[in-house]
Formats: structure tokens, C-alpha cells, sequence
DNA sequence: TAAAATATTTAGATTTGTCTAAATATTATT
DNA sequence: AATAATATTTAGACAAATCTAAATATTTTA
């Protein structure tokens, strides 16, 4: 694998994870935002990982991973999130907070310590936001069977895994309202008028408005 | 504490680590050295740093650190030293294969990250090259009472518990050697002619040139 | 489909950290 | 103490990654 340095590393990151409709590259403002910094500067970086042959660009109509790009980017989730289970395991940092952290970790330039610390964590296949950690070989396990809690009906019983909105603030949200990776929940009440509901946990029920639901992965018992 | 970069961390822990003779600062060449870079670069750094109130610089006559300077160099070293027996105790690494690692990790910026890590490696004292690890607020063990291997007599024993170059060279051949950390030994005779010597470990005798005893370190038992 | 709105790219500048080559200062030598 | 050898600094240039402002292209709207 080529060597890439930290920024280039997180241009292919963000390209693998700007969701477009089938066939659309990512755009240049898409890839800015999730950066932080401007289209103009997306632009220039395009033209340097084209030349690399990391990205497929056409002027005006966005971009795209190559097979070695793709590649580059699942490595850099692959630490990322094996990191995440180590400040989340190991250290004992909650889910909300290992983010910013991580994001300098998965730089680290050394496979044999990423593999060697899979191996530590006992080859964890999830990170502690619910979303699959590749393998070796970039093989991504499918994300574990799951609907947002807003999908769930009345009865149905679930187990809080992930989230849709990673900020810290929703997570730090989630966090004074008790709604933790792992808890177990059972659907009590819709209220169609506003699309909000009530669950249980344990013998408590809980109020969770539509925005909340909607960015809650729960994996169905 | 301010925010630094890669680069200006690096350049602080290498003037902290310049042996200068008693109230001479690091000299630009001795600096470049280290870091593998040209005098002209340090130079040019010195003056930044200065600027920033982390050295002090007179015009060639070499560069010392302030108060400020020193504590952000002590607190790479620290970070550095955990992320060595980090990476020795836990991911199983040799000794002799965590520099290159370590020298990536001690720049992840997050206090409470290495203070939490510190917790879980149990508040080690030294790291796996013998070197003592700074607390929190920067205060460095005193060394292990220790001599370097060839300042022994015959007759004494100890534990290597160190080496002073750090190099992968040097590293990989004291494994090679079985010379490794933790090893105990007793010297057996000193050849005068050139300063080698050969020591017992167990009931095995190694022969030991001067320029490799030199660079071992041993704890006298 | 032409005008307006929006998105993208280009041109030129900036910052950080580096380099080479030339100029200058210090230290060593005789 | 003058000269030679060595160390240090300056000047000017370069690469990476970014920015602003202007130019150009695409998309939307009427």
C-alpha cells in the first residue's frame, strides 16, 4: 500500500462516506462540509489523488473511488473504529466521547499495530457505535439486522446498537437521558399526531420525540 | 497548555534530550542531528519557537529551553514512554520494534487520553528501555541506580534493565543475542586489551565487545 | 429556453516546514 | 594574532495544503 499522508487520508475517507445516488461522483461542496474547509480547496486535492489514481474525477460532475482508494479508505474505517473500541473497552470513555480521539488514531501509520491490536480487543466485529469494523482484508461484515427506533411498532422489542447522527451533542443527549449502546427497550405507544413514543426500559417508560427515534439504531430481538 | 504542532513537539524533545556541557545550549547541528534535518532548518524553527516563548535563543550560541518549553517536552516524553509499554505489555511487541510507533502515538493530543492510559498500564514506572515515565505534573523518576555494563567489575551482578542506543540496529542484535530486557547476569572476566568482557547468564558464558557494553544498562542487584 | 441561482474551477496569495548556496561568525591551529 | 577550518545564519526557492475573489459551468426557475 502507498504511503498517504494525514489529509489525503481523510479526503478518501469522507468521498467513501458522501452518500449520492447511483453513479453520481461526490460533490465538491459535500466533501467540503464533511472536511470543514472549502470546494475550492476539495478541487485541488481531487486533481492530486486523481494523479495518484486513488479517485476517478470529471470536471463538474464529482468524484469517485478507484478500487485502490476504496481499499485506503476502509483501512483508515478499519482503525478508526478498532480504536474506538479501545478508548471505549479498555480505557473506559464513553461512546460520545471517543470520536475526536479516534480521528488522530486511525493515522497511525503501522498495520502490524492495528492488527495486533484487533487481536488485543479479541477481533471485535462491531464498534461502540453499532457500525462493522472491516476486516484484514477490507471484507466489511453487514451491519448487524436493524431498523431506527422510529420504524418500530408497538410490542416489539429491541436492543439500542448504533446511531445515525454521531455530534457529540446528540450523543451526550443520549447520554443524560440514559439511552446507551446495549440498553434493551420495548415499543409502548405511538402518538401519530407528532410521531413521537413512549418505551419501556426495564419497568420505566420513556418519552422520545420523532428527531430522537429517527437517529436511533436498534437491533430487533 | 498551548497548542503545538508535530513538528515544534519534536524539535522541544529534541533540545531536552541534547547533553550540552553545563550552561551551553544545543547547538543547531547537534539538533539537526537528531531530528535528520539540515542546521539552516533549526535555524529557522528556533526562531518560531522563541518567538512563542518555549526557548531561548541566542544567536550562535545555541538554545536552551524556558520553563514552558521544558514541560511541553517532558510531556511528550511522557506520553511516548506510556505508548511503549502500552504497545510492550500489551500488544506484545519487542522491545526493540516500538520506537518508530511510539514516536507517531506521542503526538495524539488529549491529556485525559494519556492520563487514562496510564491508569490502565497501572501507573508504570519506567518504560521498556529502562527510561523513567514523568507523571502528570512532569516529575521524573529518579533513574534506576544503574551502571552501564561496562564500568562493572568482575564478580558483580545485575539485571539489564536498558541501553542507551536506542537504535533498531542495536536492538535487534541484543535479541539476536538474547541480551533482552529483565536479563540477569554476572561478569566474569575483563579482557584489558580492548575492554571486551564475557558474563554468565544462568550457567551460559557470552562473550560482549566494548562498544556493545557501553550501550547496555544494568540495575546491580 | 433564456435568465437567475447555484456549484465548480481557476488564478494568485498565504502558511508551515523544508532545502541549497552564499555570507558571516566562531573556534582551532600554527 | 593571523589564517584555516568549522559552525551558524541569511537569502531565496520550493512543496503541501489551504484560502479569497473572480471566472466559468451547470442546474433551476419562470
Amino acid at each position: 500500500m502507498i504511503q498517504l499522508s494525514f489529509t489525503e487520508e481523510n479526503y478518501l475517507k469522507a468521498i467513501f462516506s458522501v452518500k449520492t445516488e447511483k453513479d453520481k461522483g461526490a460533490s465538491t461542496t459535500a466533501i467540503a462540509n464533511i472536511l470543514d474547509t472549502k470546494a475550492s480547496s476539495v478541487t485541488d486535492m481531487i486533481k492530486k489523488l486523481a494523479d495518484k489514481n486513488l479517485v476517478n474525477y470529471k470536471k463538474y460532475y464529482g468524484v469517485t473511488l478507484t478500487e485502490l482508494g476504496k481499499k485506503s479508505a476502509i483501512q483508515t474505517i478499519r482503525k478508526q473504529r478498532l480504536w474506538e473500541v479501545f478508548l471505549v473497552n479498555k480505557l473506559a470513555f464513553g461512546w460520545d466521547e471517543v470520536h475526536e480521539i479516534a480521528e488522530q488514531l486511525e493515522h497511525i501509520q503501522s498495520i502490524e499495530l492495528t492488527n495486533r491490536l484487533e487481536k488485543f480487543l479479541e477481533y471485535p466485529k462491531f464498534d461502540p457505535h453499532g457500525d462493522p469494523i472491516p476486516d484484514k482484508e477490507g471484507n466489511m461484515a453487514a451491519r448487524i439486522e436493524t431498523k431506527s427506533l422510529s420504524r418500530m411498532k408497538p410490542g416489539e422489542k429491541g436492543t439500542i446498537v448504533g446511531v445515525k447522527d454521531t455530534s457529540t451533542e446528540f450523543l451526550q443527549f443520549l447520554k443524560t437521558r440514559n439511552l446507551v449502546l446495549g440498553t434493551h427497550i420495548e415499543i409502548d405507544e405511538i402518538f401519530e399526531y407528532d410521531n413521537s413514543l413512549t418505551i419501556k426500559i426495564n419497568e420505566a417508560t420513556k418519552f422520545v420525540s420523532e428527531q430522537v427515534s429517527k437517529n436511533i439504531i436498534i437491533k430487533i430481538n
